[in-house]
DNA sequence: TCCGTCACTTTCCTCTAGGTAACCAATATG
DNA sequence: CATATTGGTTACCTAGAGGAAAGTGACGGA
């Protein structure tokens, strides 16, 4: 979860990646993104493989971070919803380059590997 | 290294994650990118805390992912130089939007979190 | 003959993200 | 009474990334 003091030093994207990029954290925001606030279920729903634990886990991080707000209704059955802040919205131009660049990126990258893994 | 089916389904942005963002692959690129081509030795002096063992798995892989050359010389002592590839430049906007981002975007995050942890 | 240089390689270890499966509280409904 | 619903929690396990430290091969120089 720390940066040892020196990637960052000659990379100021690297403080970025730790926040943004993971496995589950980026789909999870582009899902609140693109479809608006949604109950932890829902969510569990639009992202069918992963697991209550994680999806916990990584949304009380990005709580924590301020990307995601959490509204919590004590009733029962609770209810708890998630939605993006504006500081989770201003990655949406970069996600939208990221999404970008892999429609020609990501084949280029597979024909380099078929290249390379045939000597 | 394999996503499950699907993040990606969600997330388009997922499998360019995979291929750039880990604790070494943005910090060699940045660093190719800023100094230009570098021999394995030059590398290990920009990222002081990168151990050879490290610097070499990732390089592999960049290579492989076609986002690096390696270009060896079987002198004695042997010489290796690493630049970065042309698929691997048409990254740098991406990288060059990251670290904007990083401007407002870092601060903003270390206040929240700062909010959260005093409840 | 021993030392140094360079680009690694090898072995061993640790740490953590993520997965599996089971469980829980509190209430409404049948 | 049992059951379903919702938003989690808990304990346990595994795989993989990364770190530490030592070794390697081939040669040139002292």
């Amino acid at each position: 979860m720390e940066r040892s003091p020196n990637p960052e030093l000659a990379c100021p994207v690297a403080p970025v990646v730790d926040i943004v990029f993971s496995r589950w954290t980026t789909p999870i925001l582009w899902a609140l993104h693109e479809y608006g606030r949604q109950r932890f279920g829902e969510l569990e729903r639009l992202l069918p493989t992963i697991t209550p634990k994680v999806l916990t886990q990584r949304l009380r991080q990005l709580e924590r971070d301020g990307l995601v707000a959490r509204t919590y209704h004590a009733e029962m059955p609770p209810r708890a919803e998630y939605e993006i802040t504006p500081l989770g919205a201003s990655l949406g131009p970069l996600f939208a380059q990221l999404a970008t660049w892999a429609d020609t990126g990501l084949p280029e990258v597979e024909r380099a590997r078929q290249a390379y893994d045939s000597h």
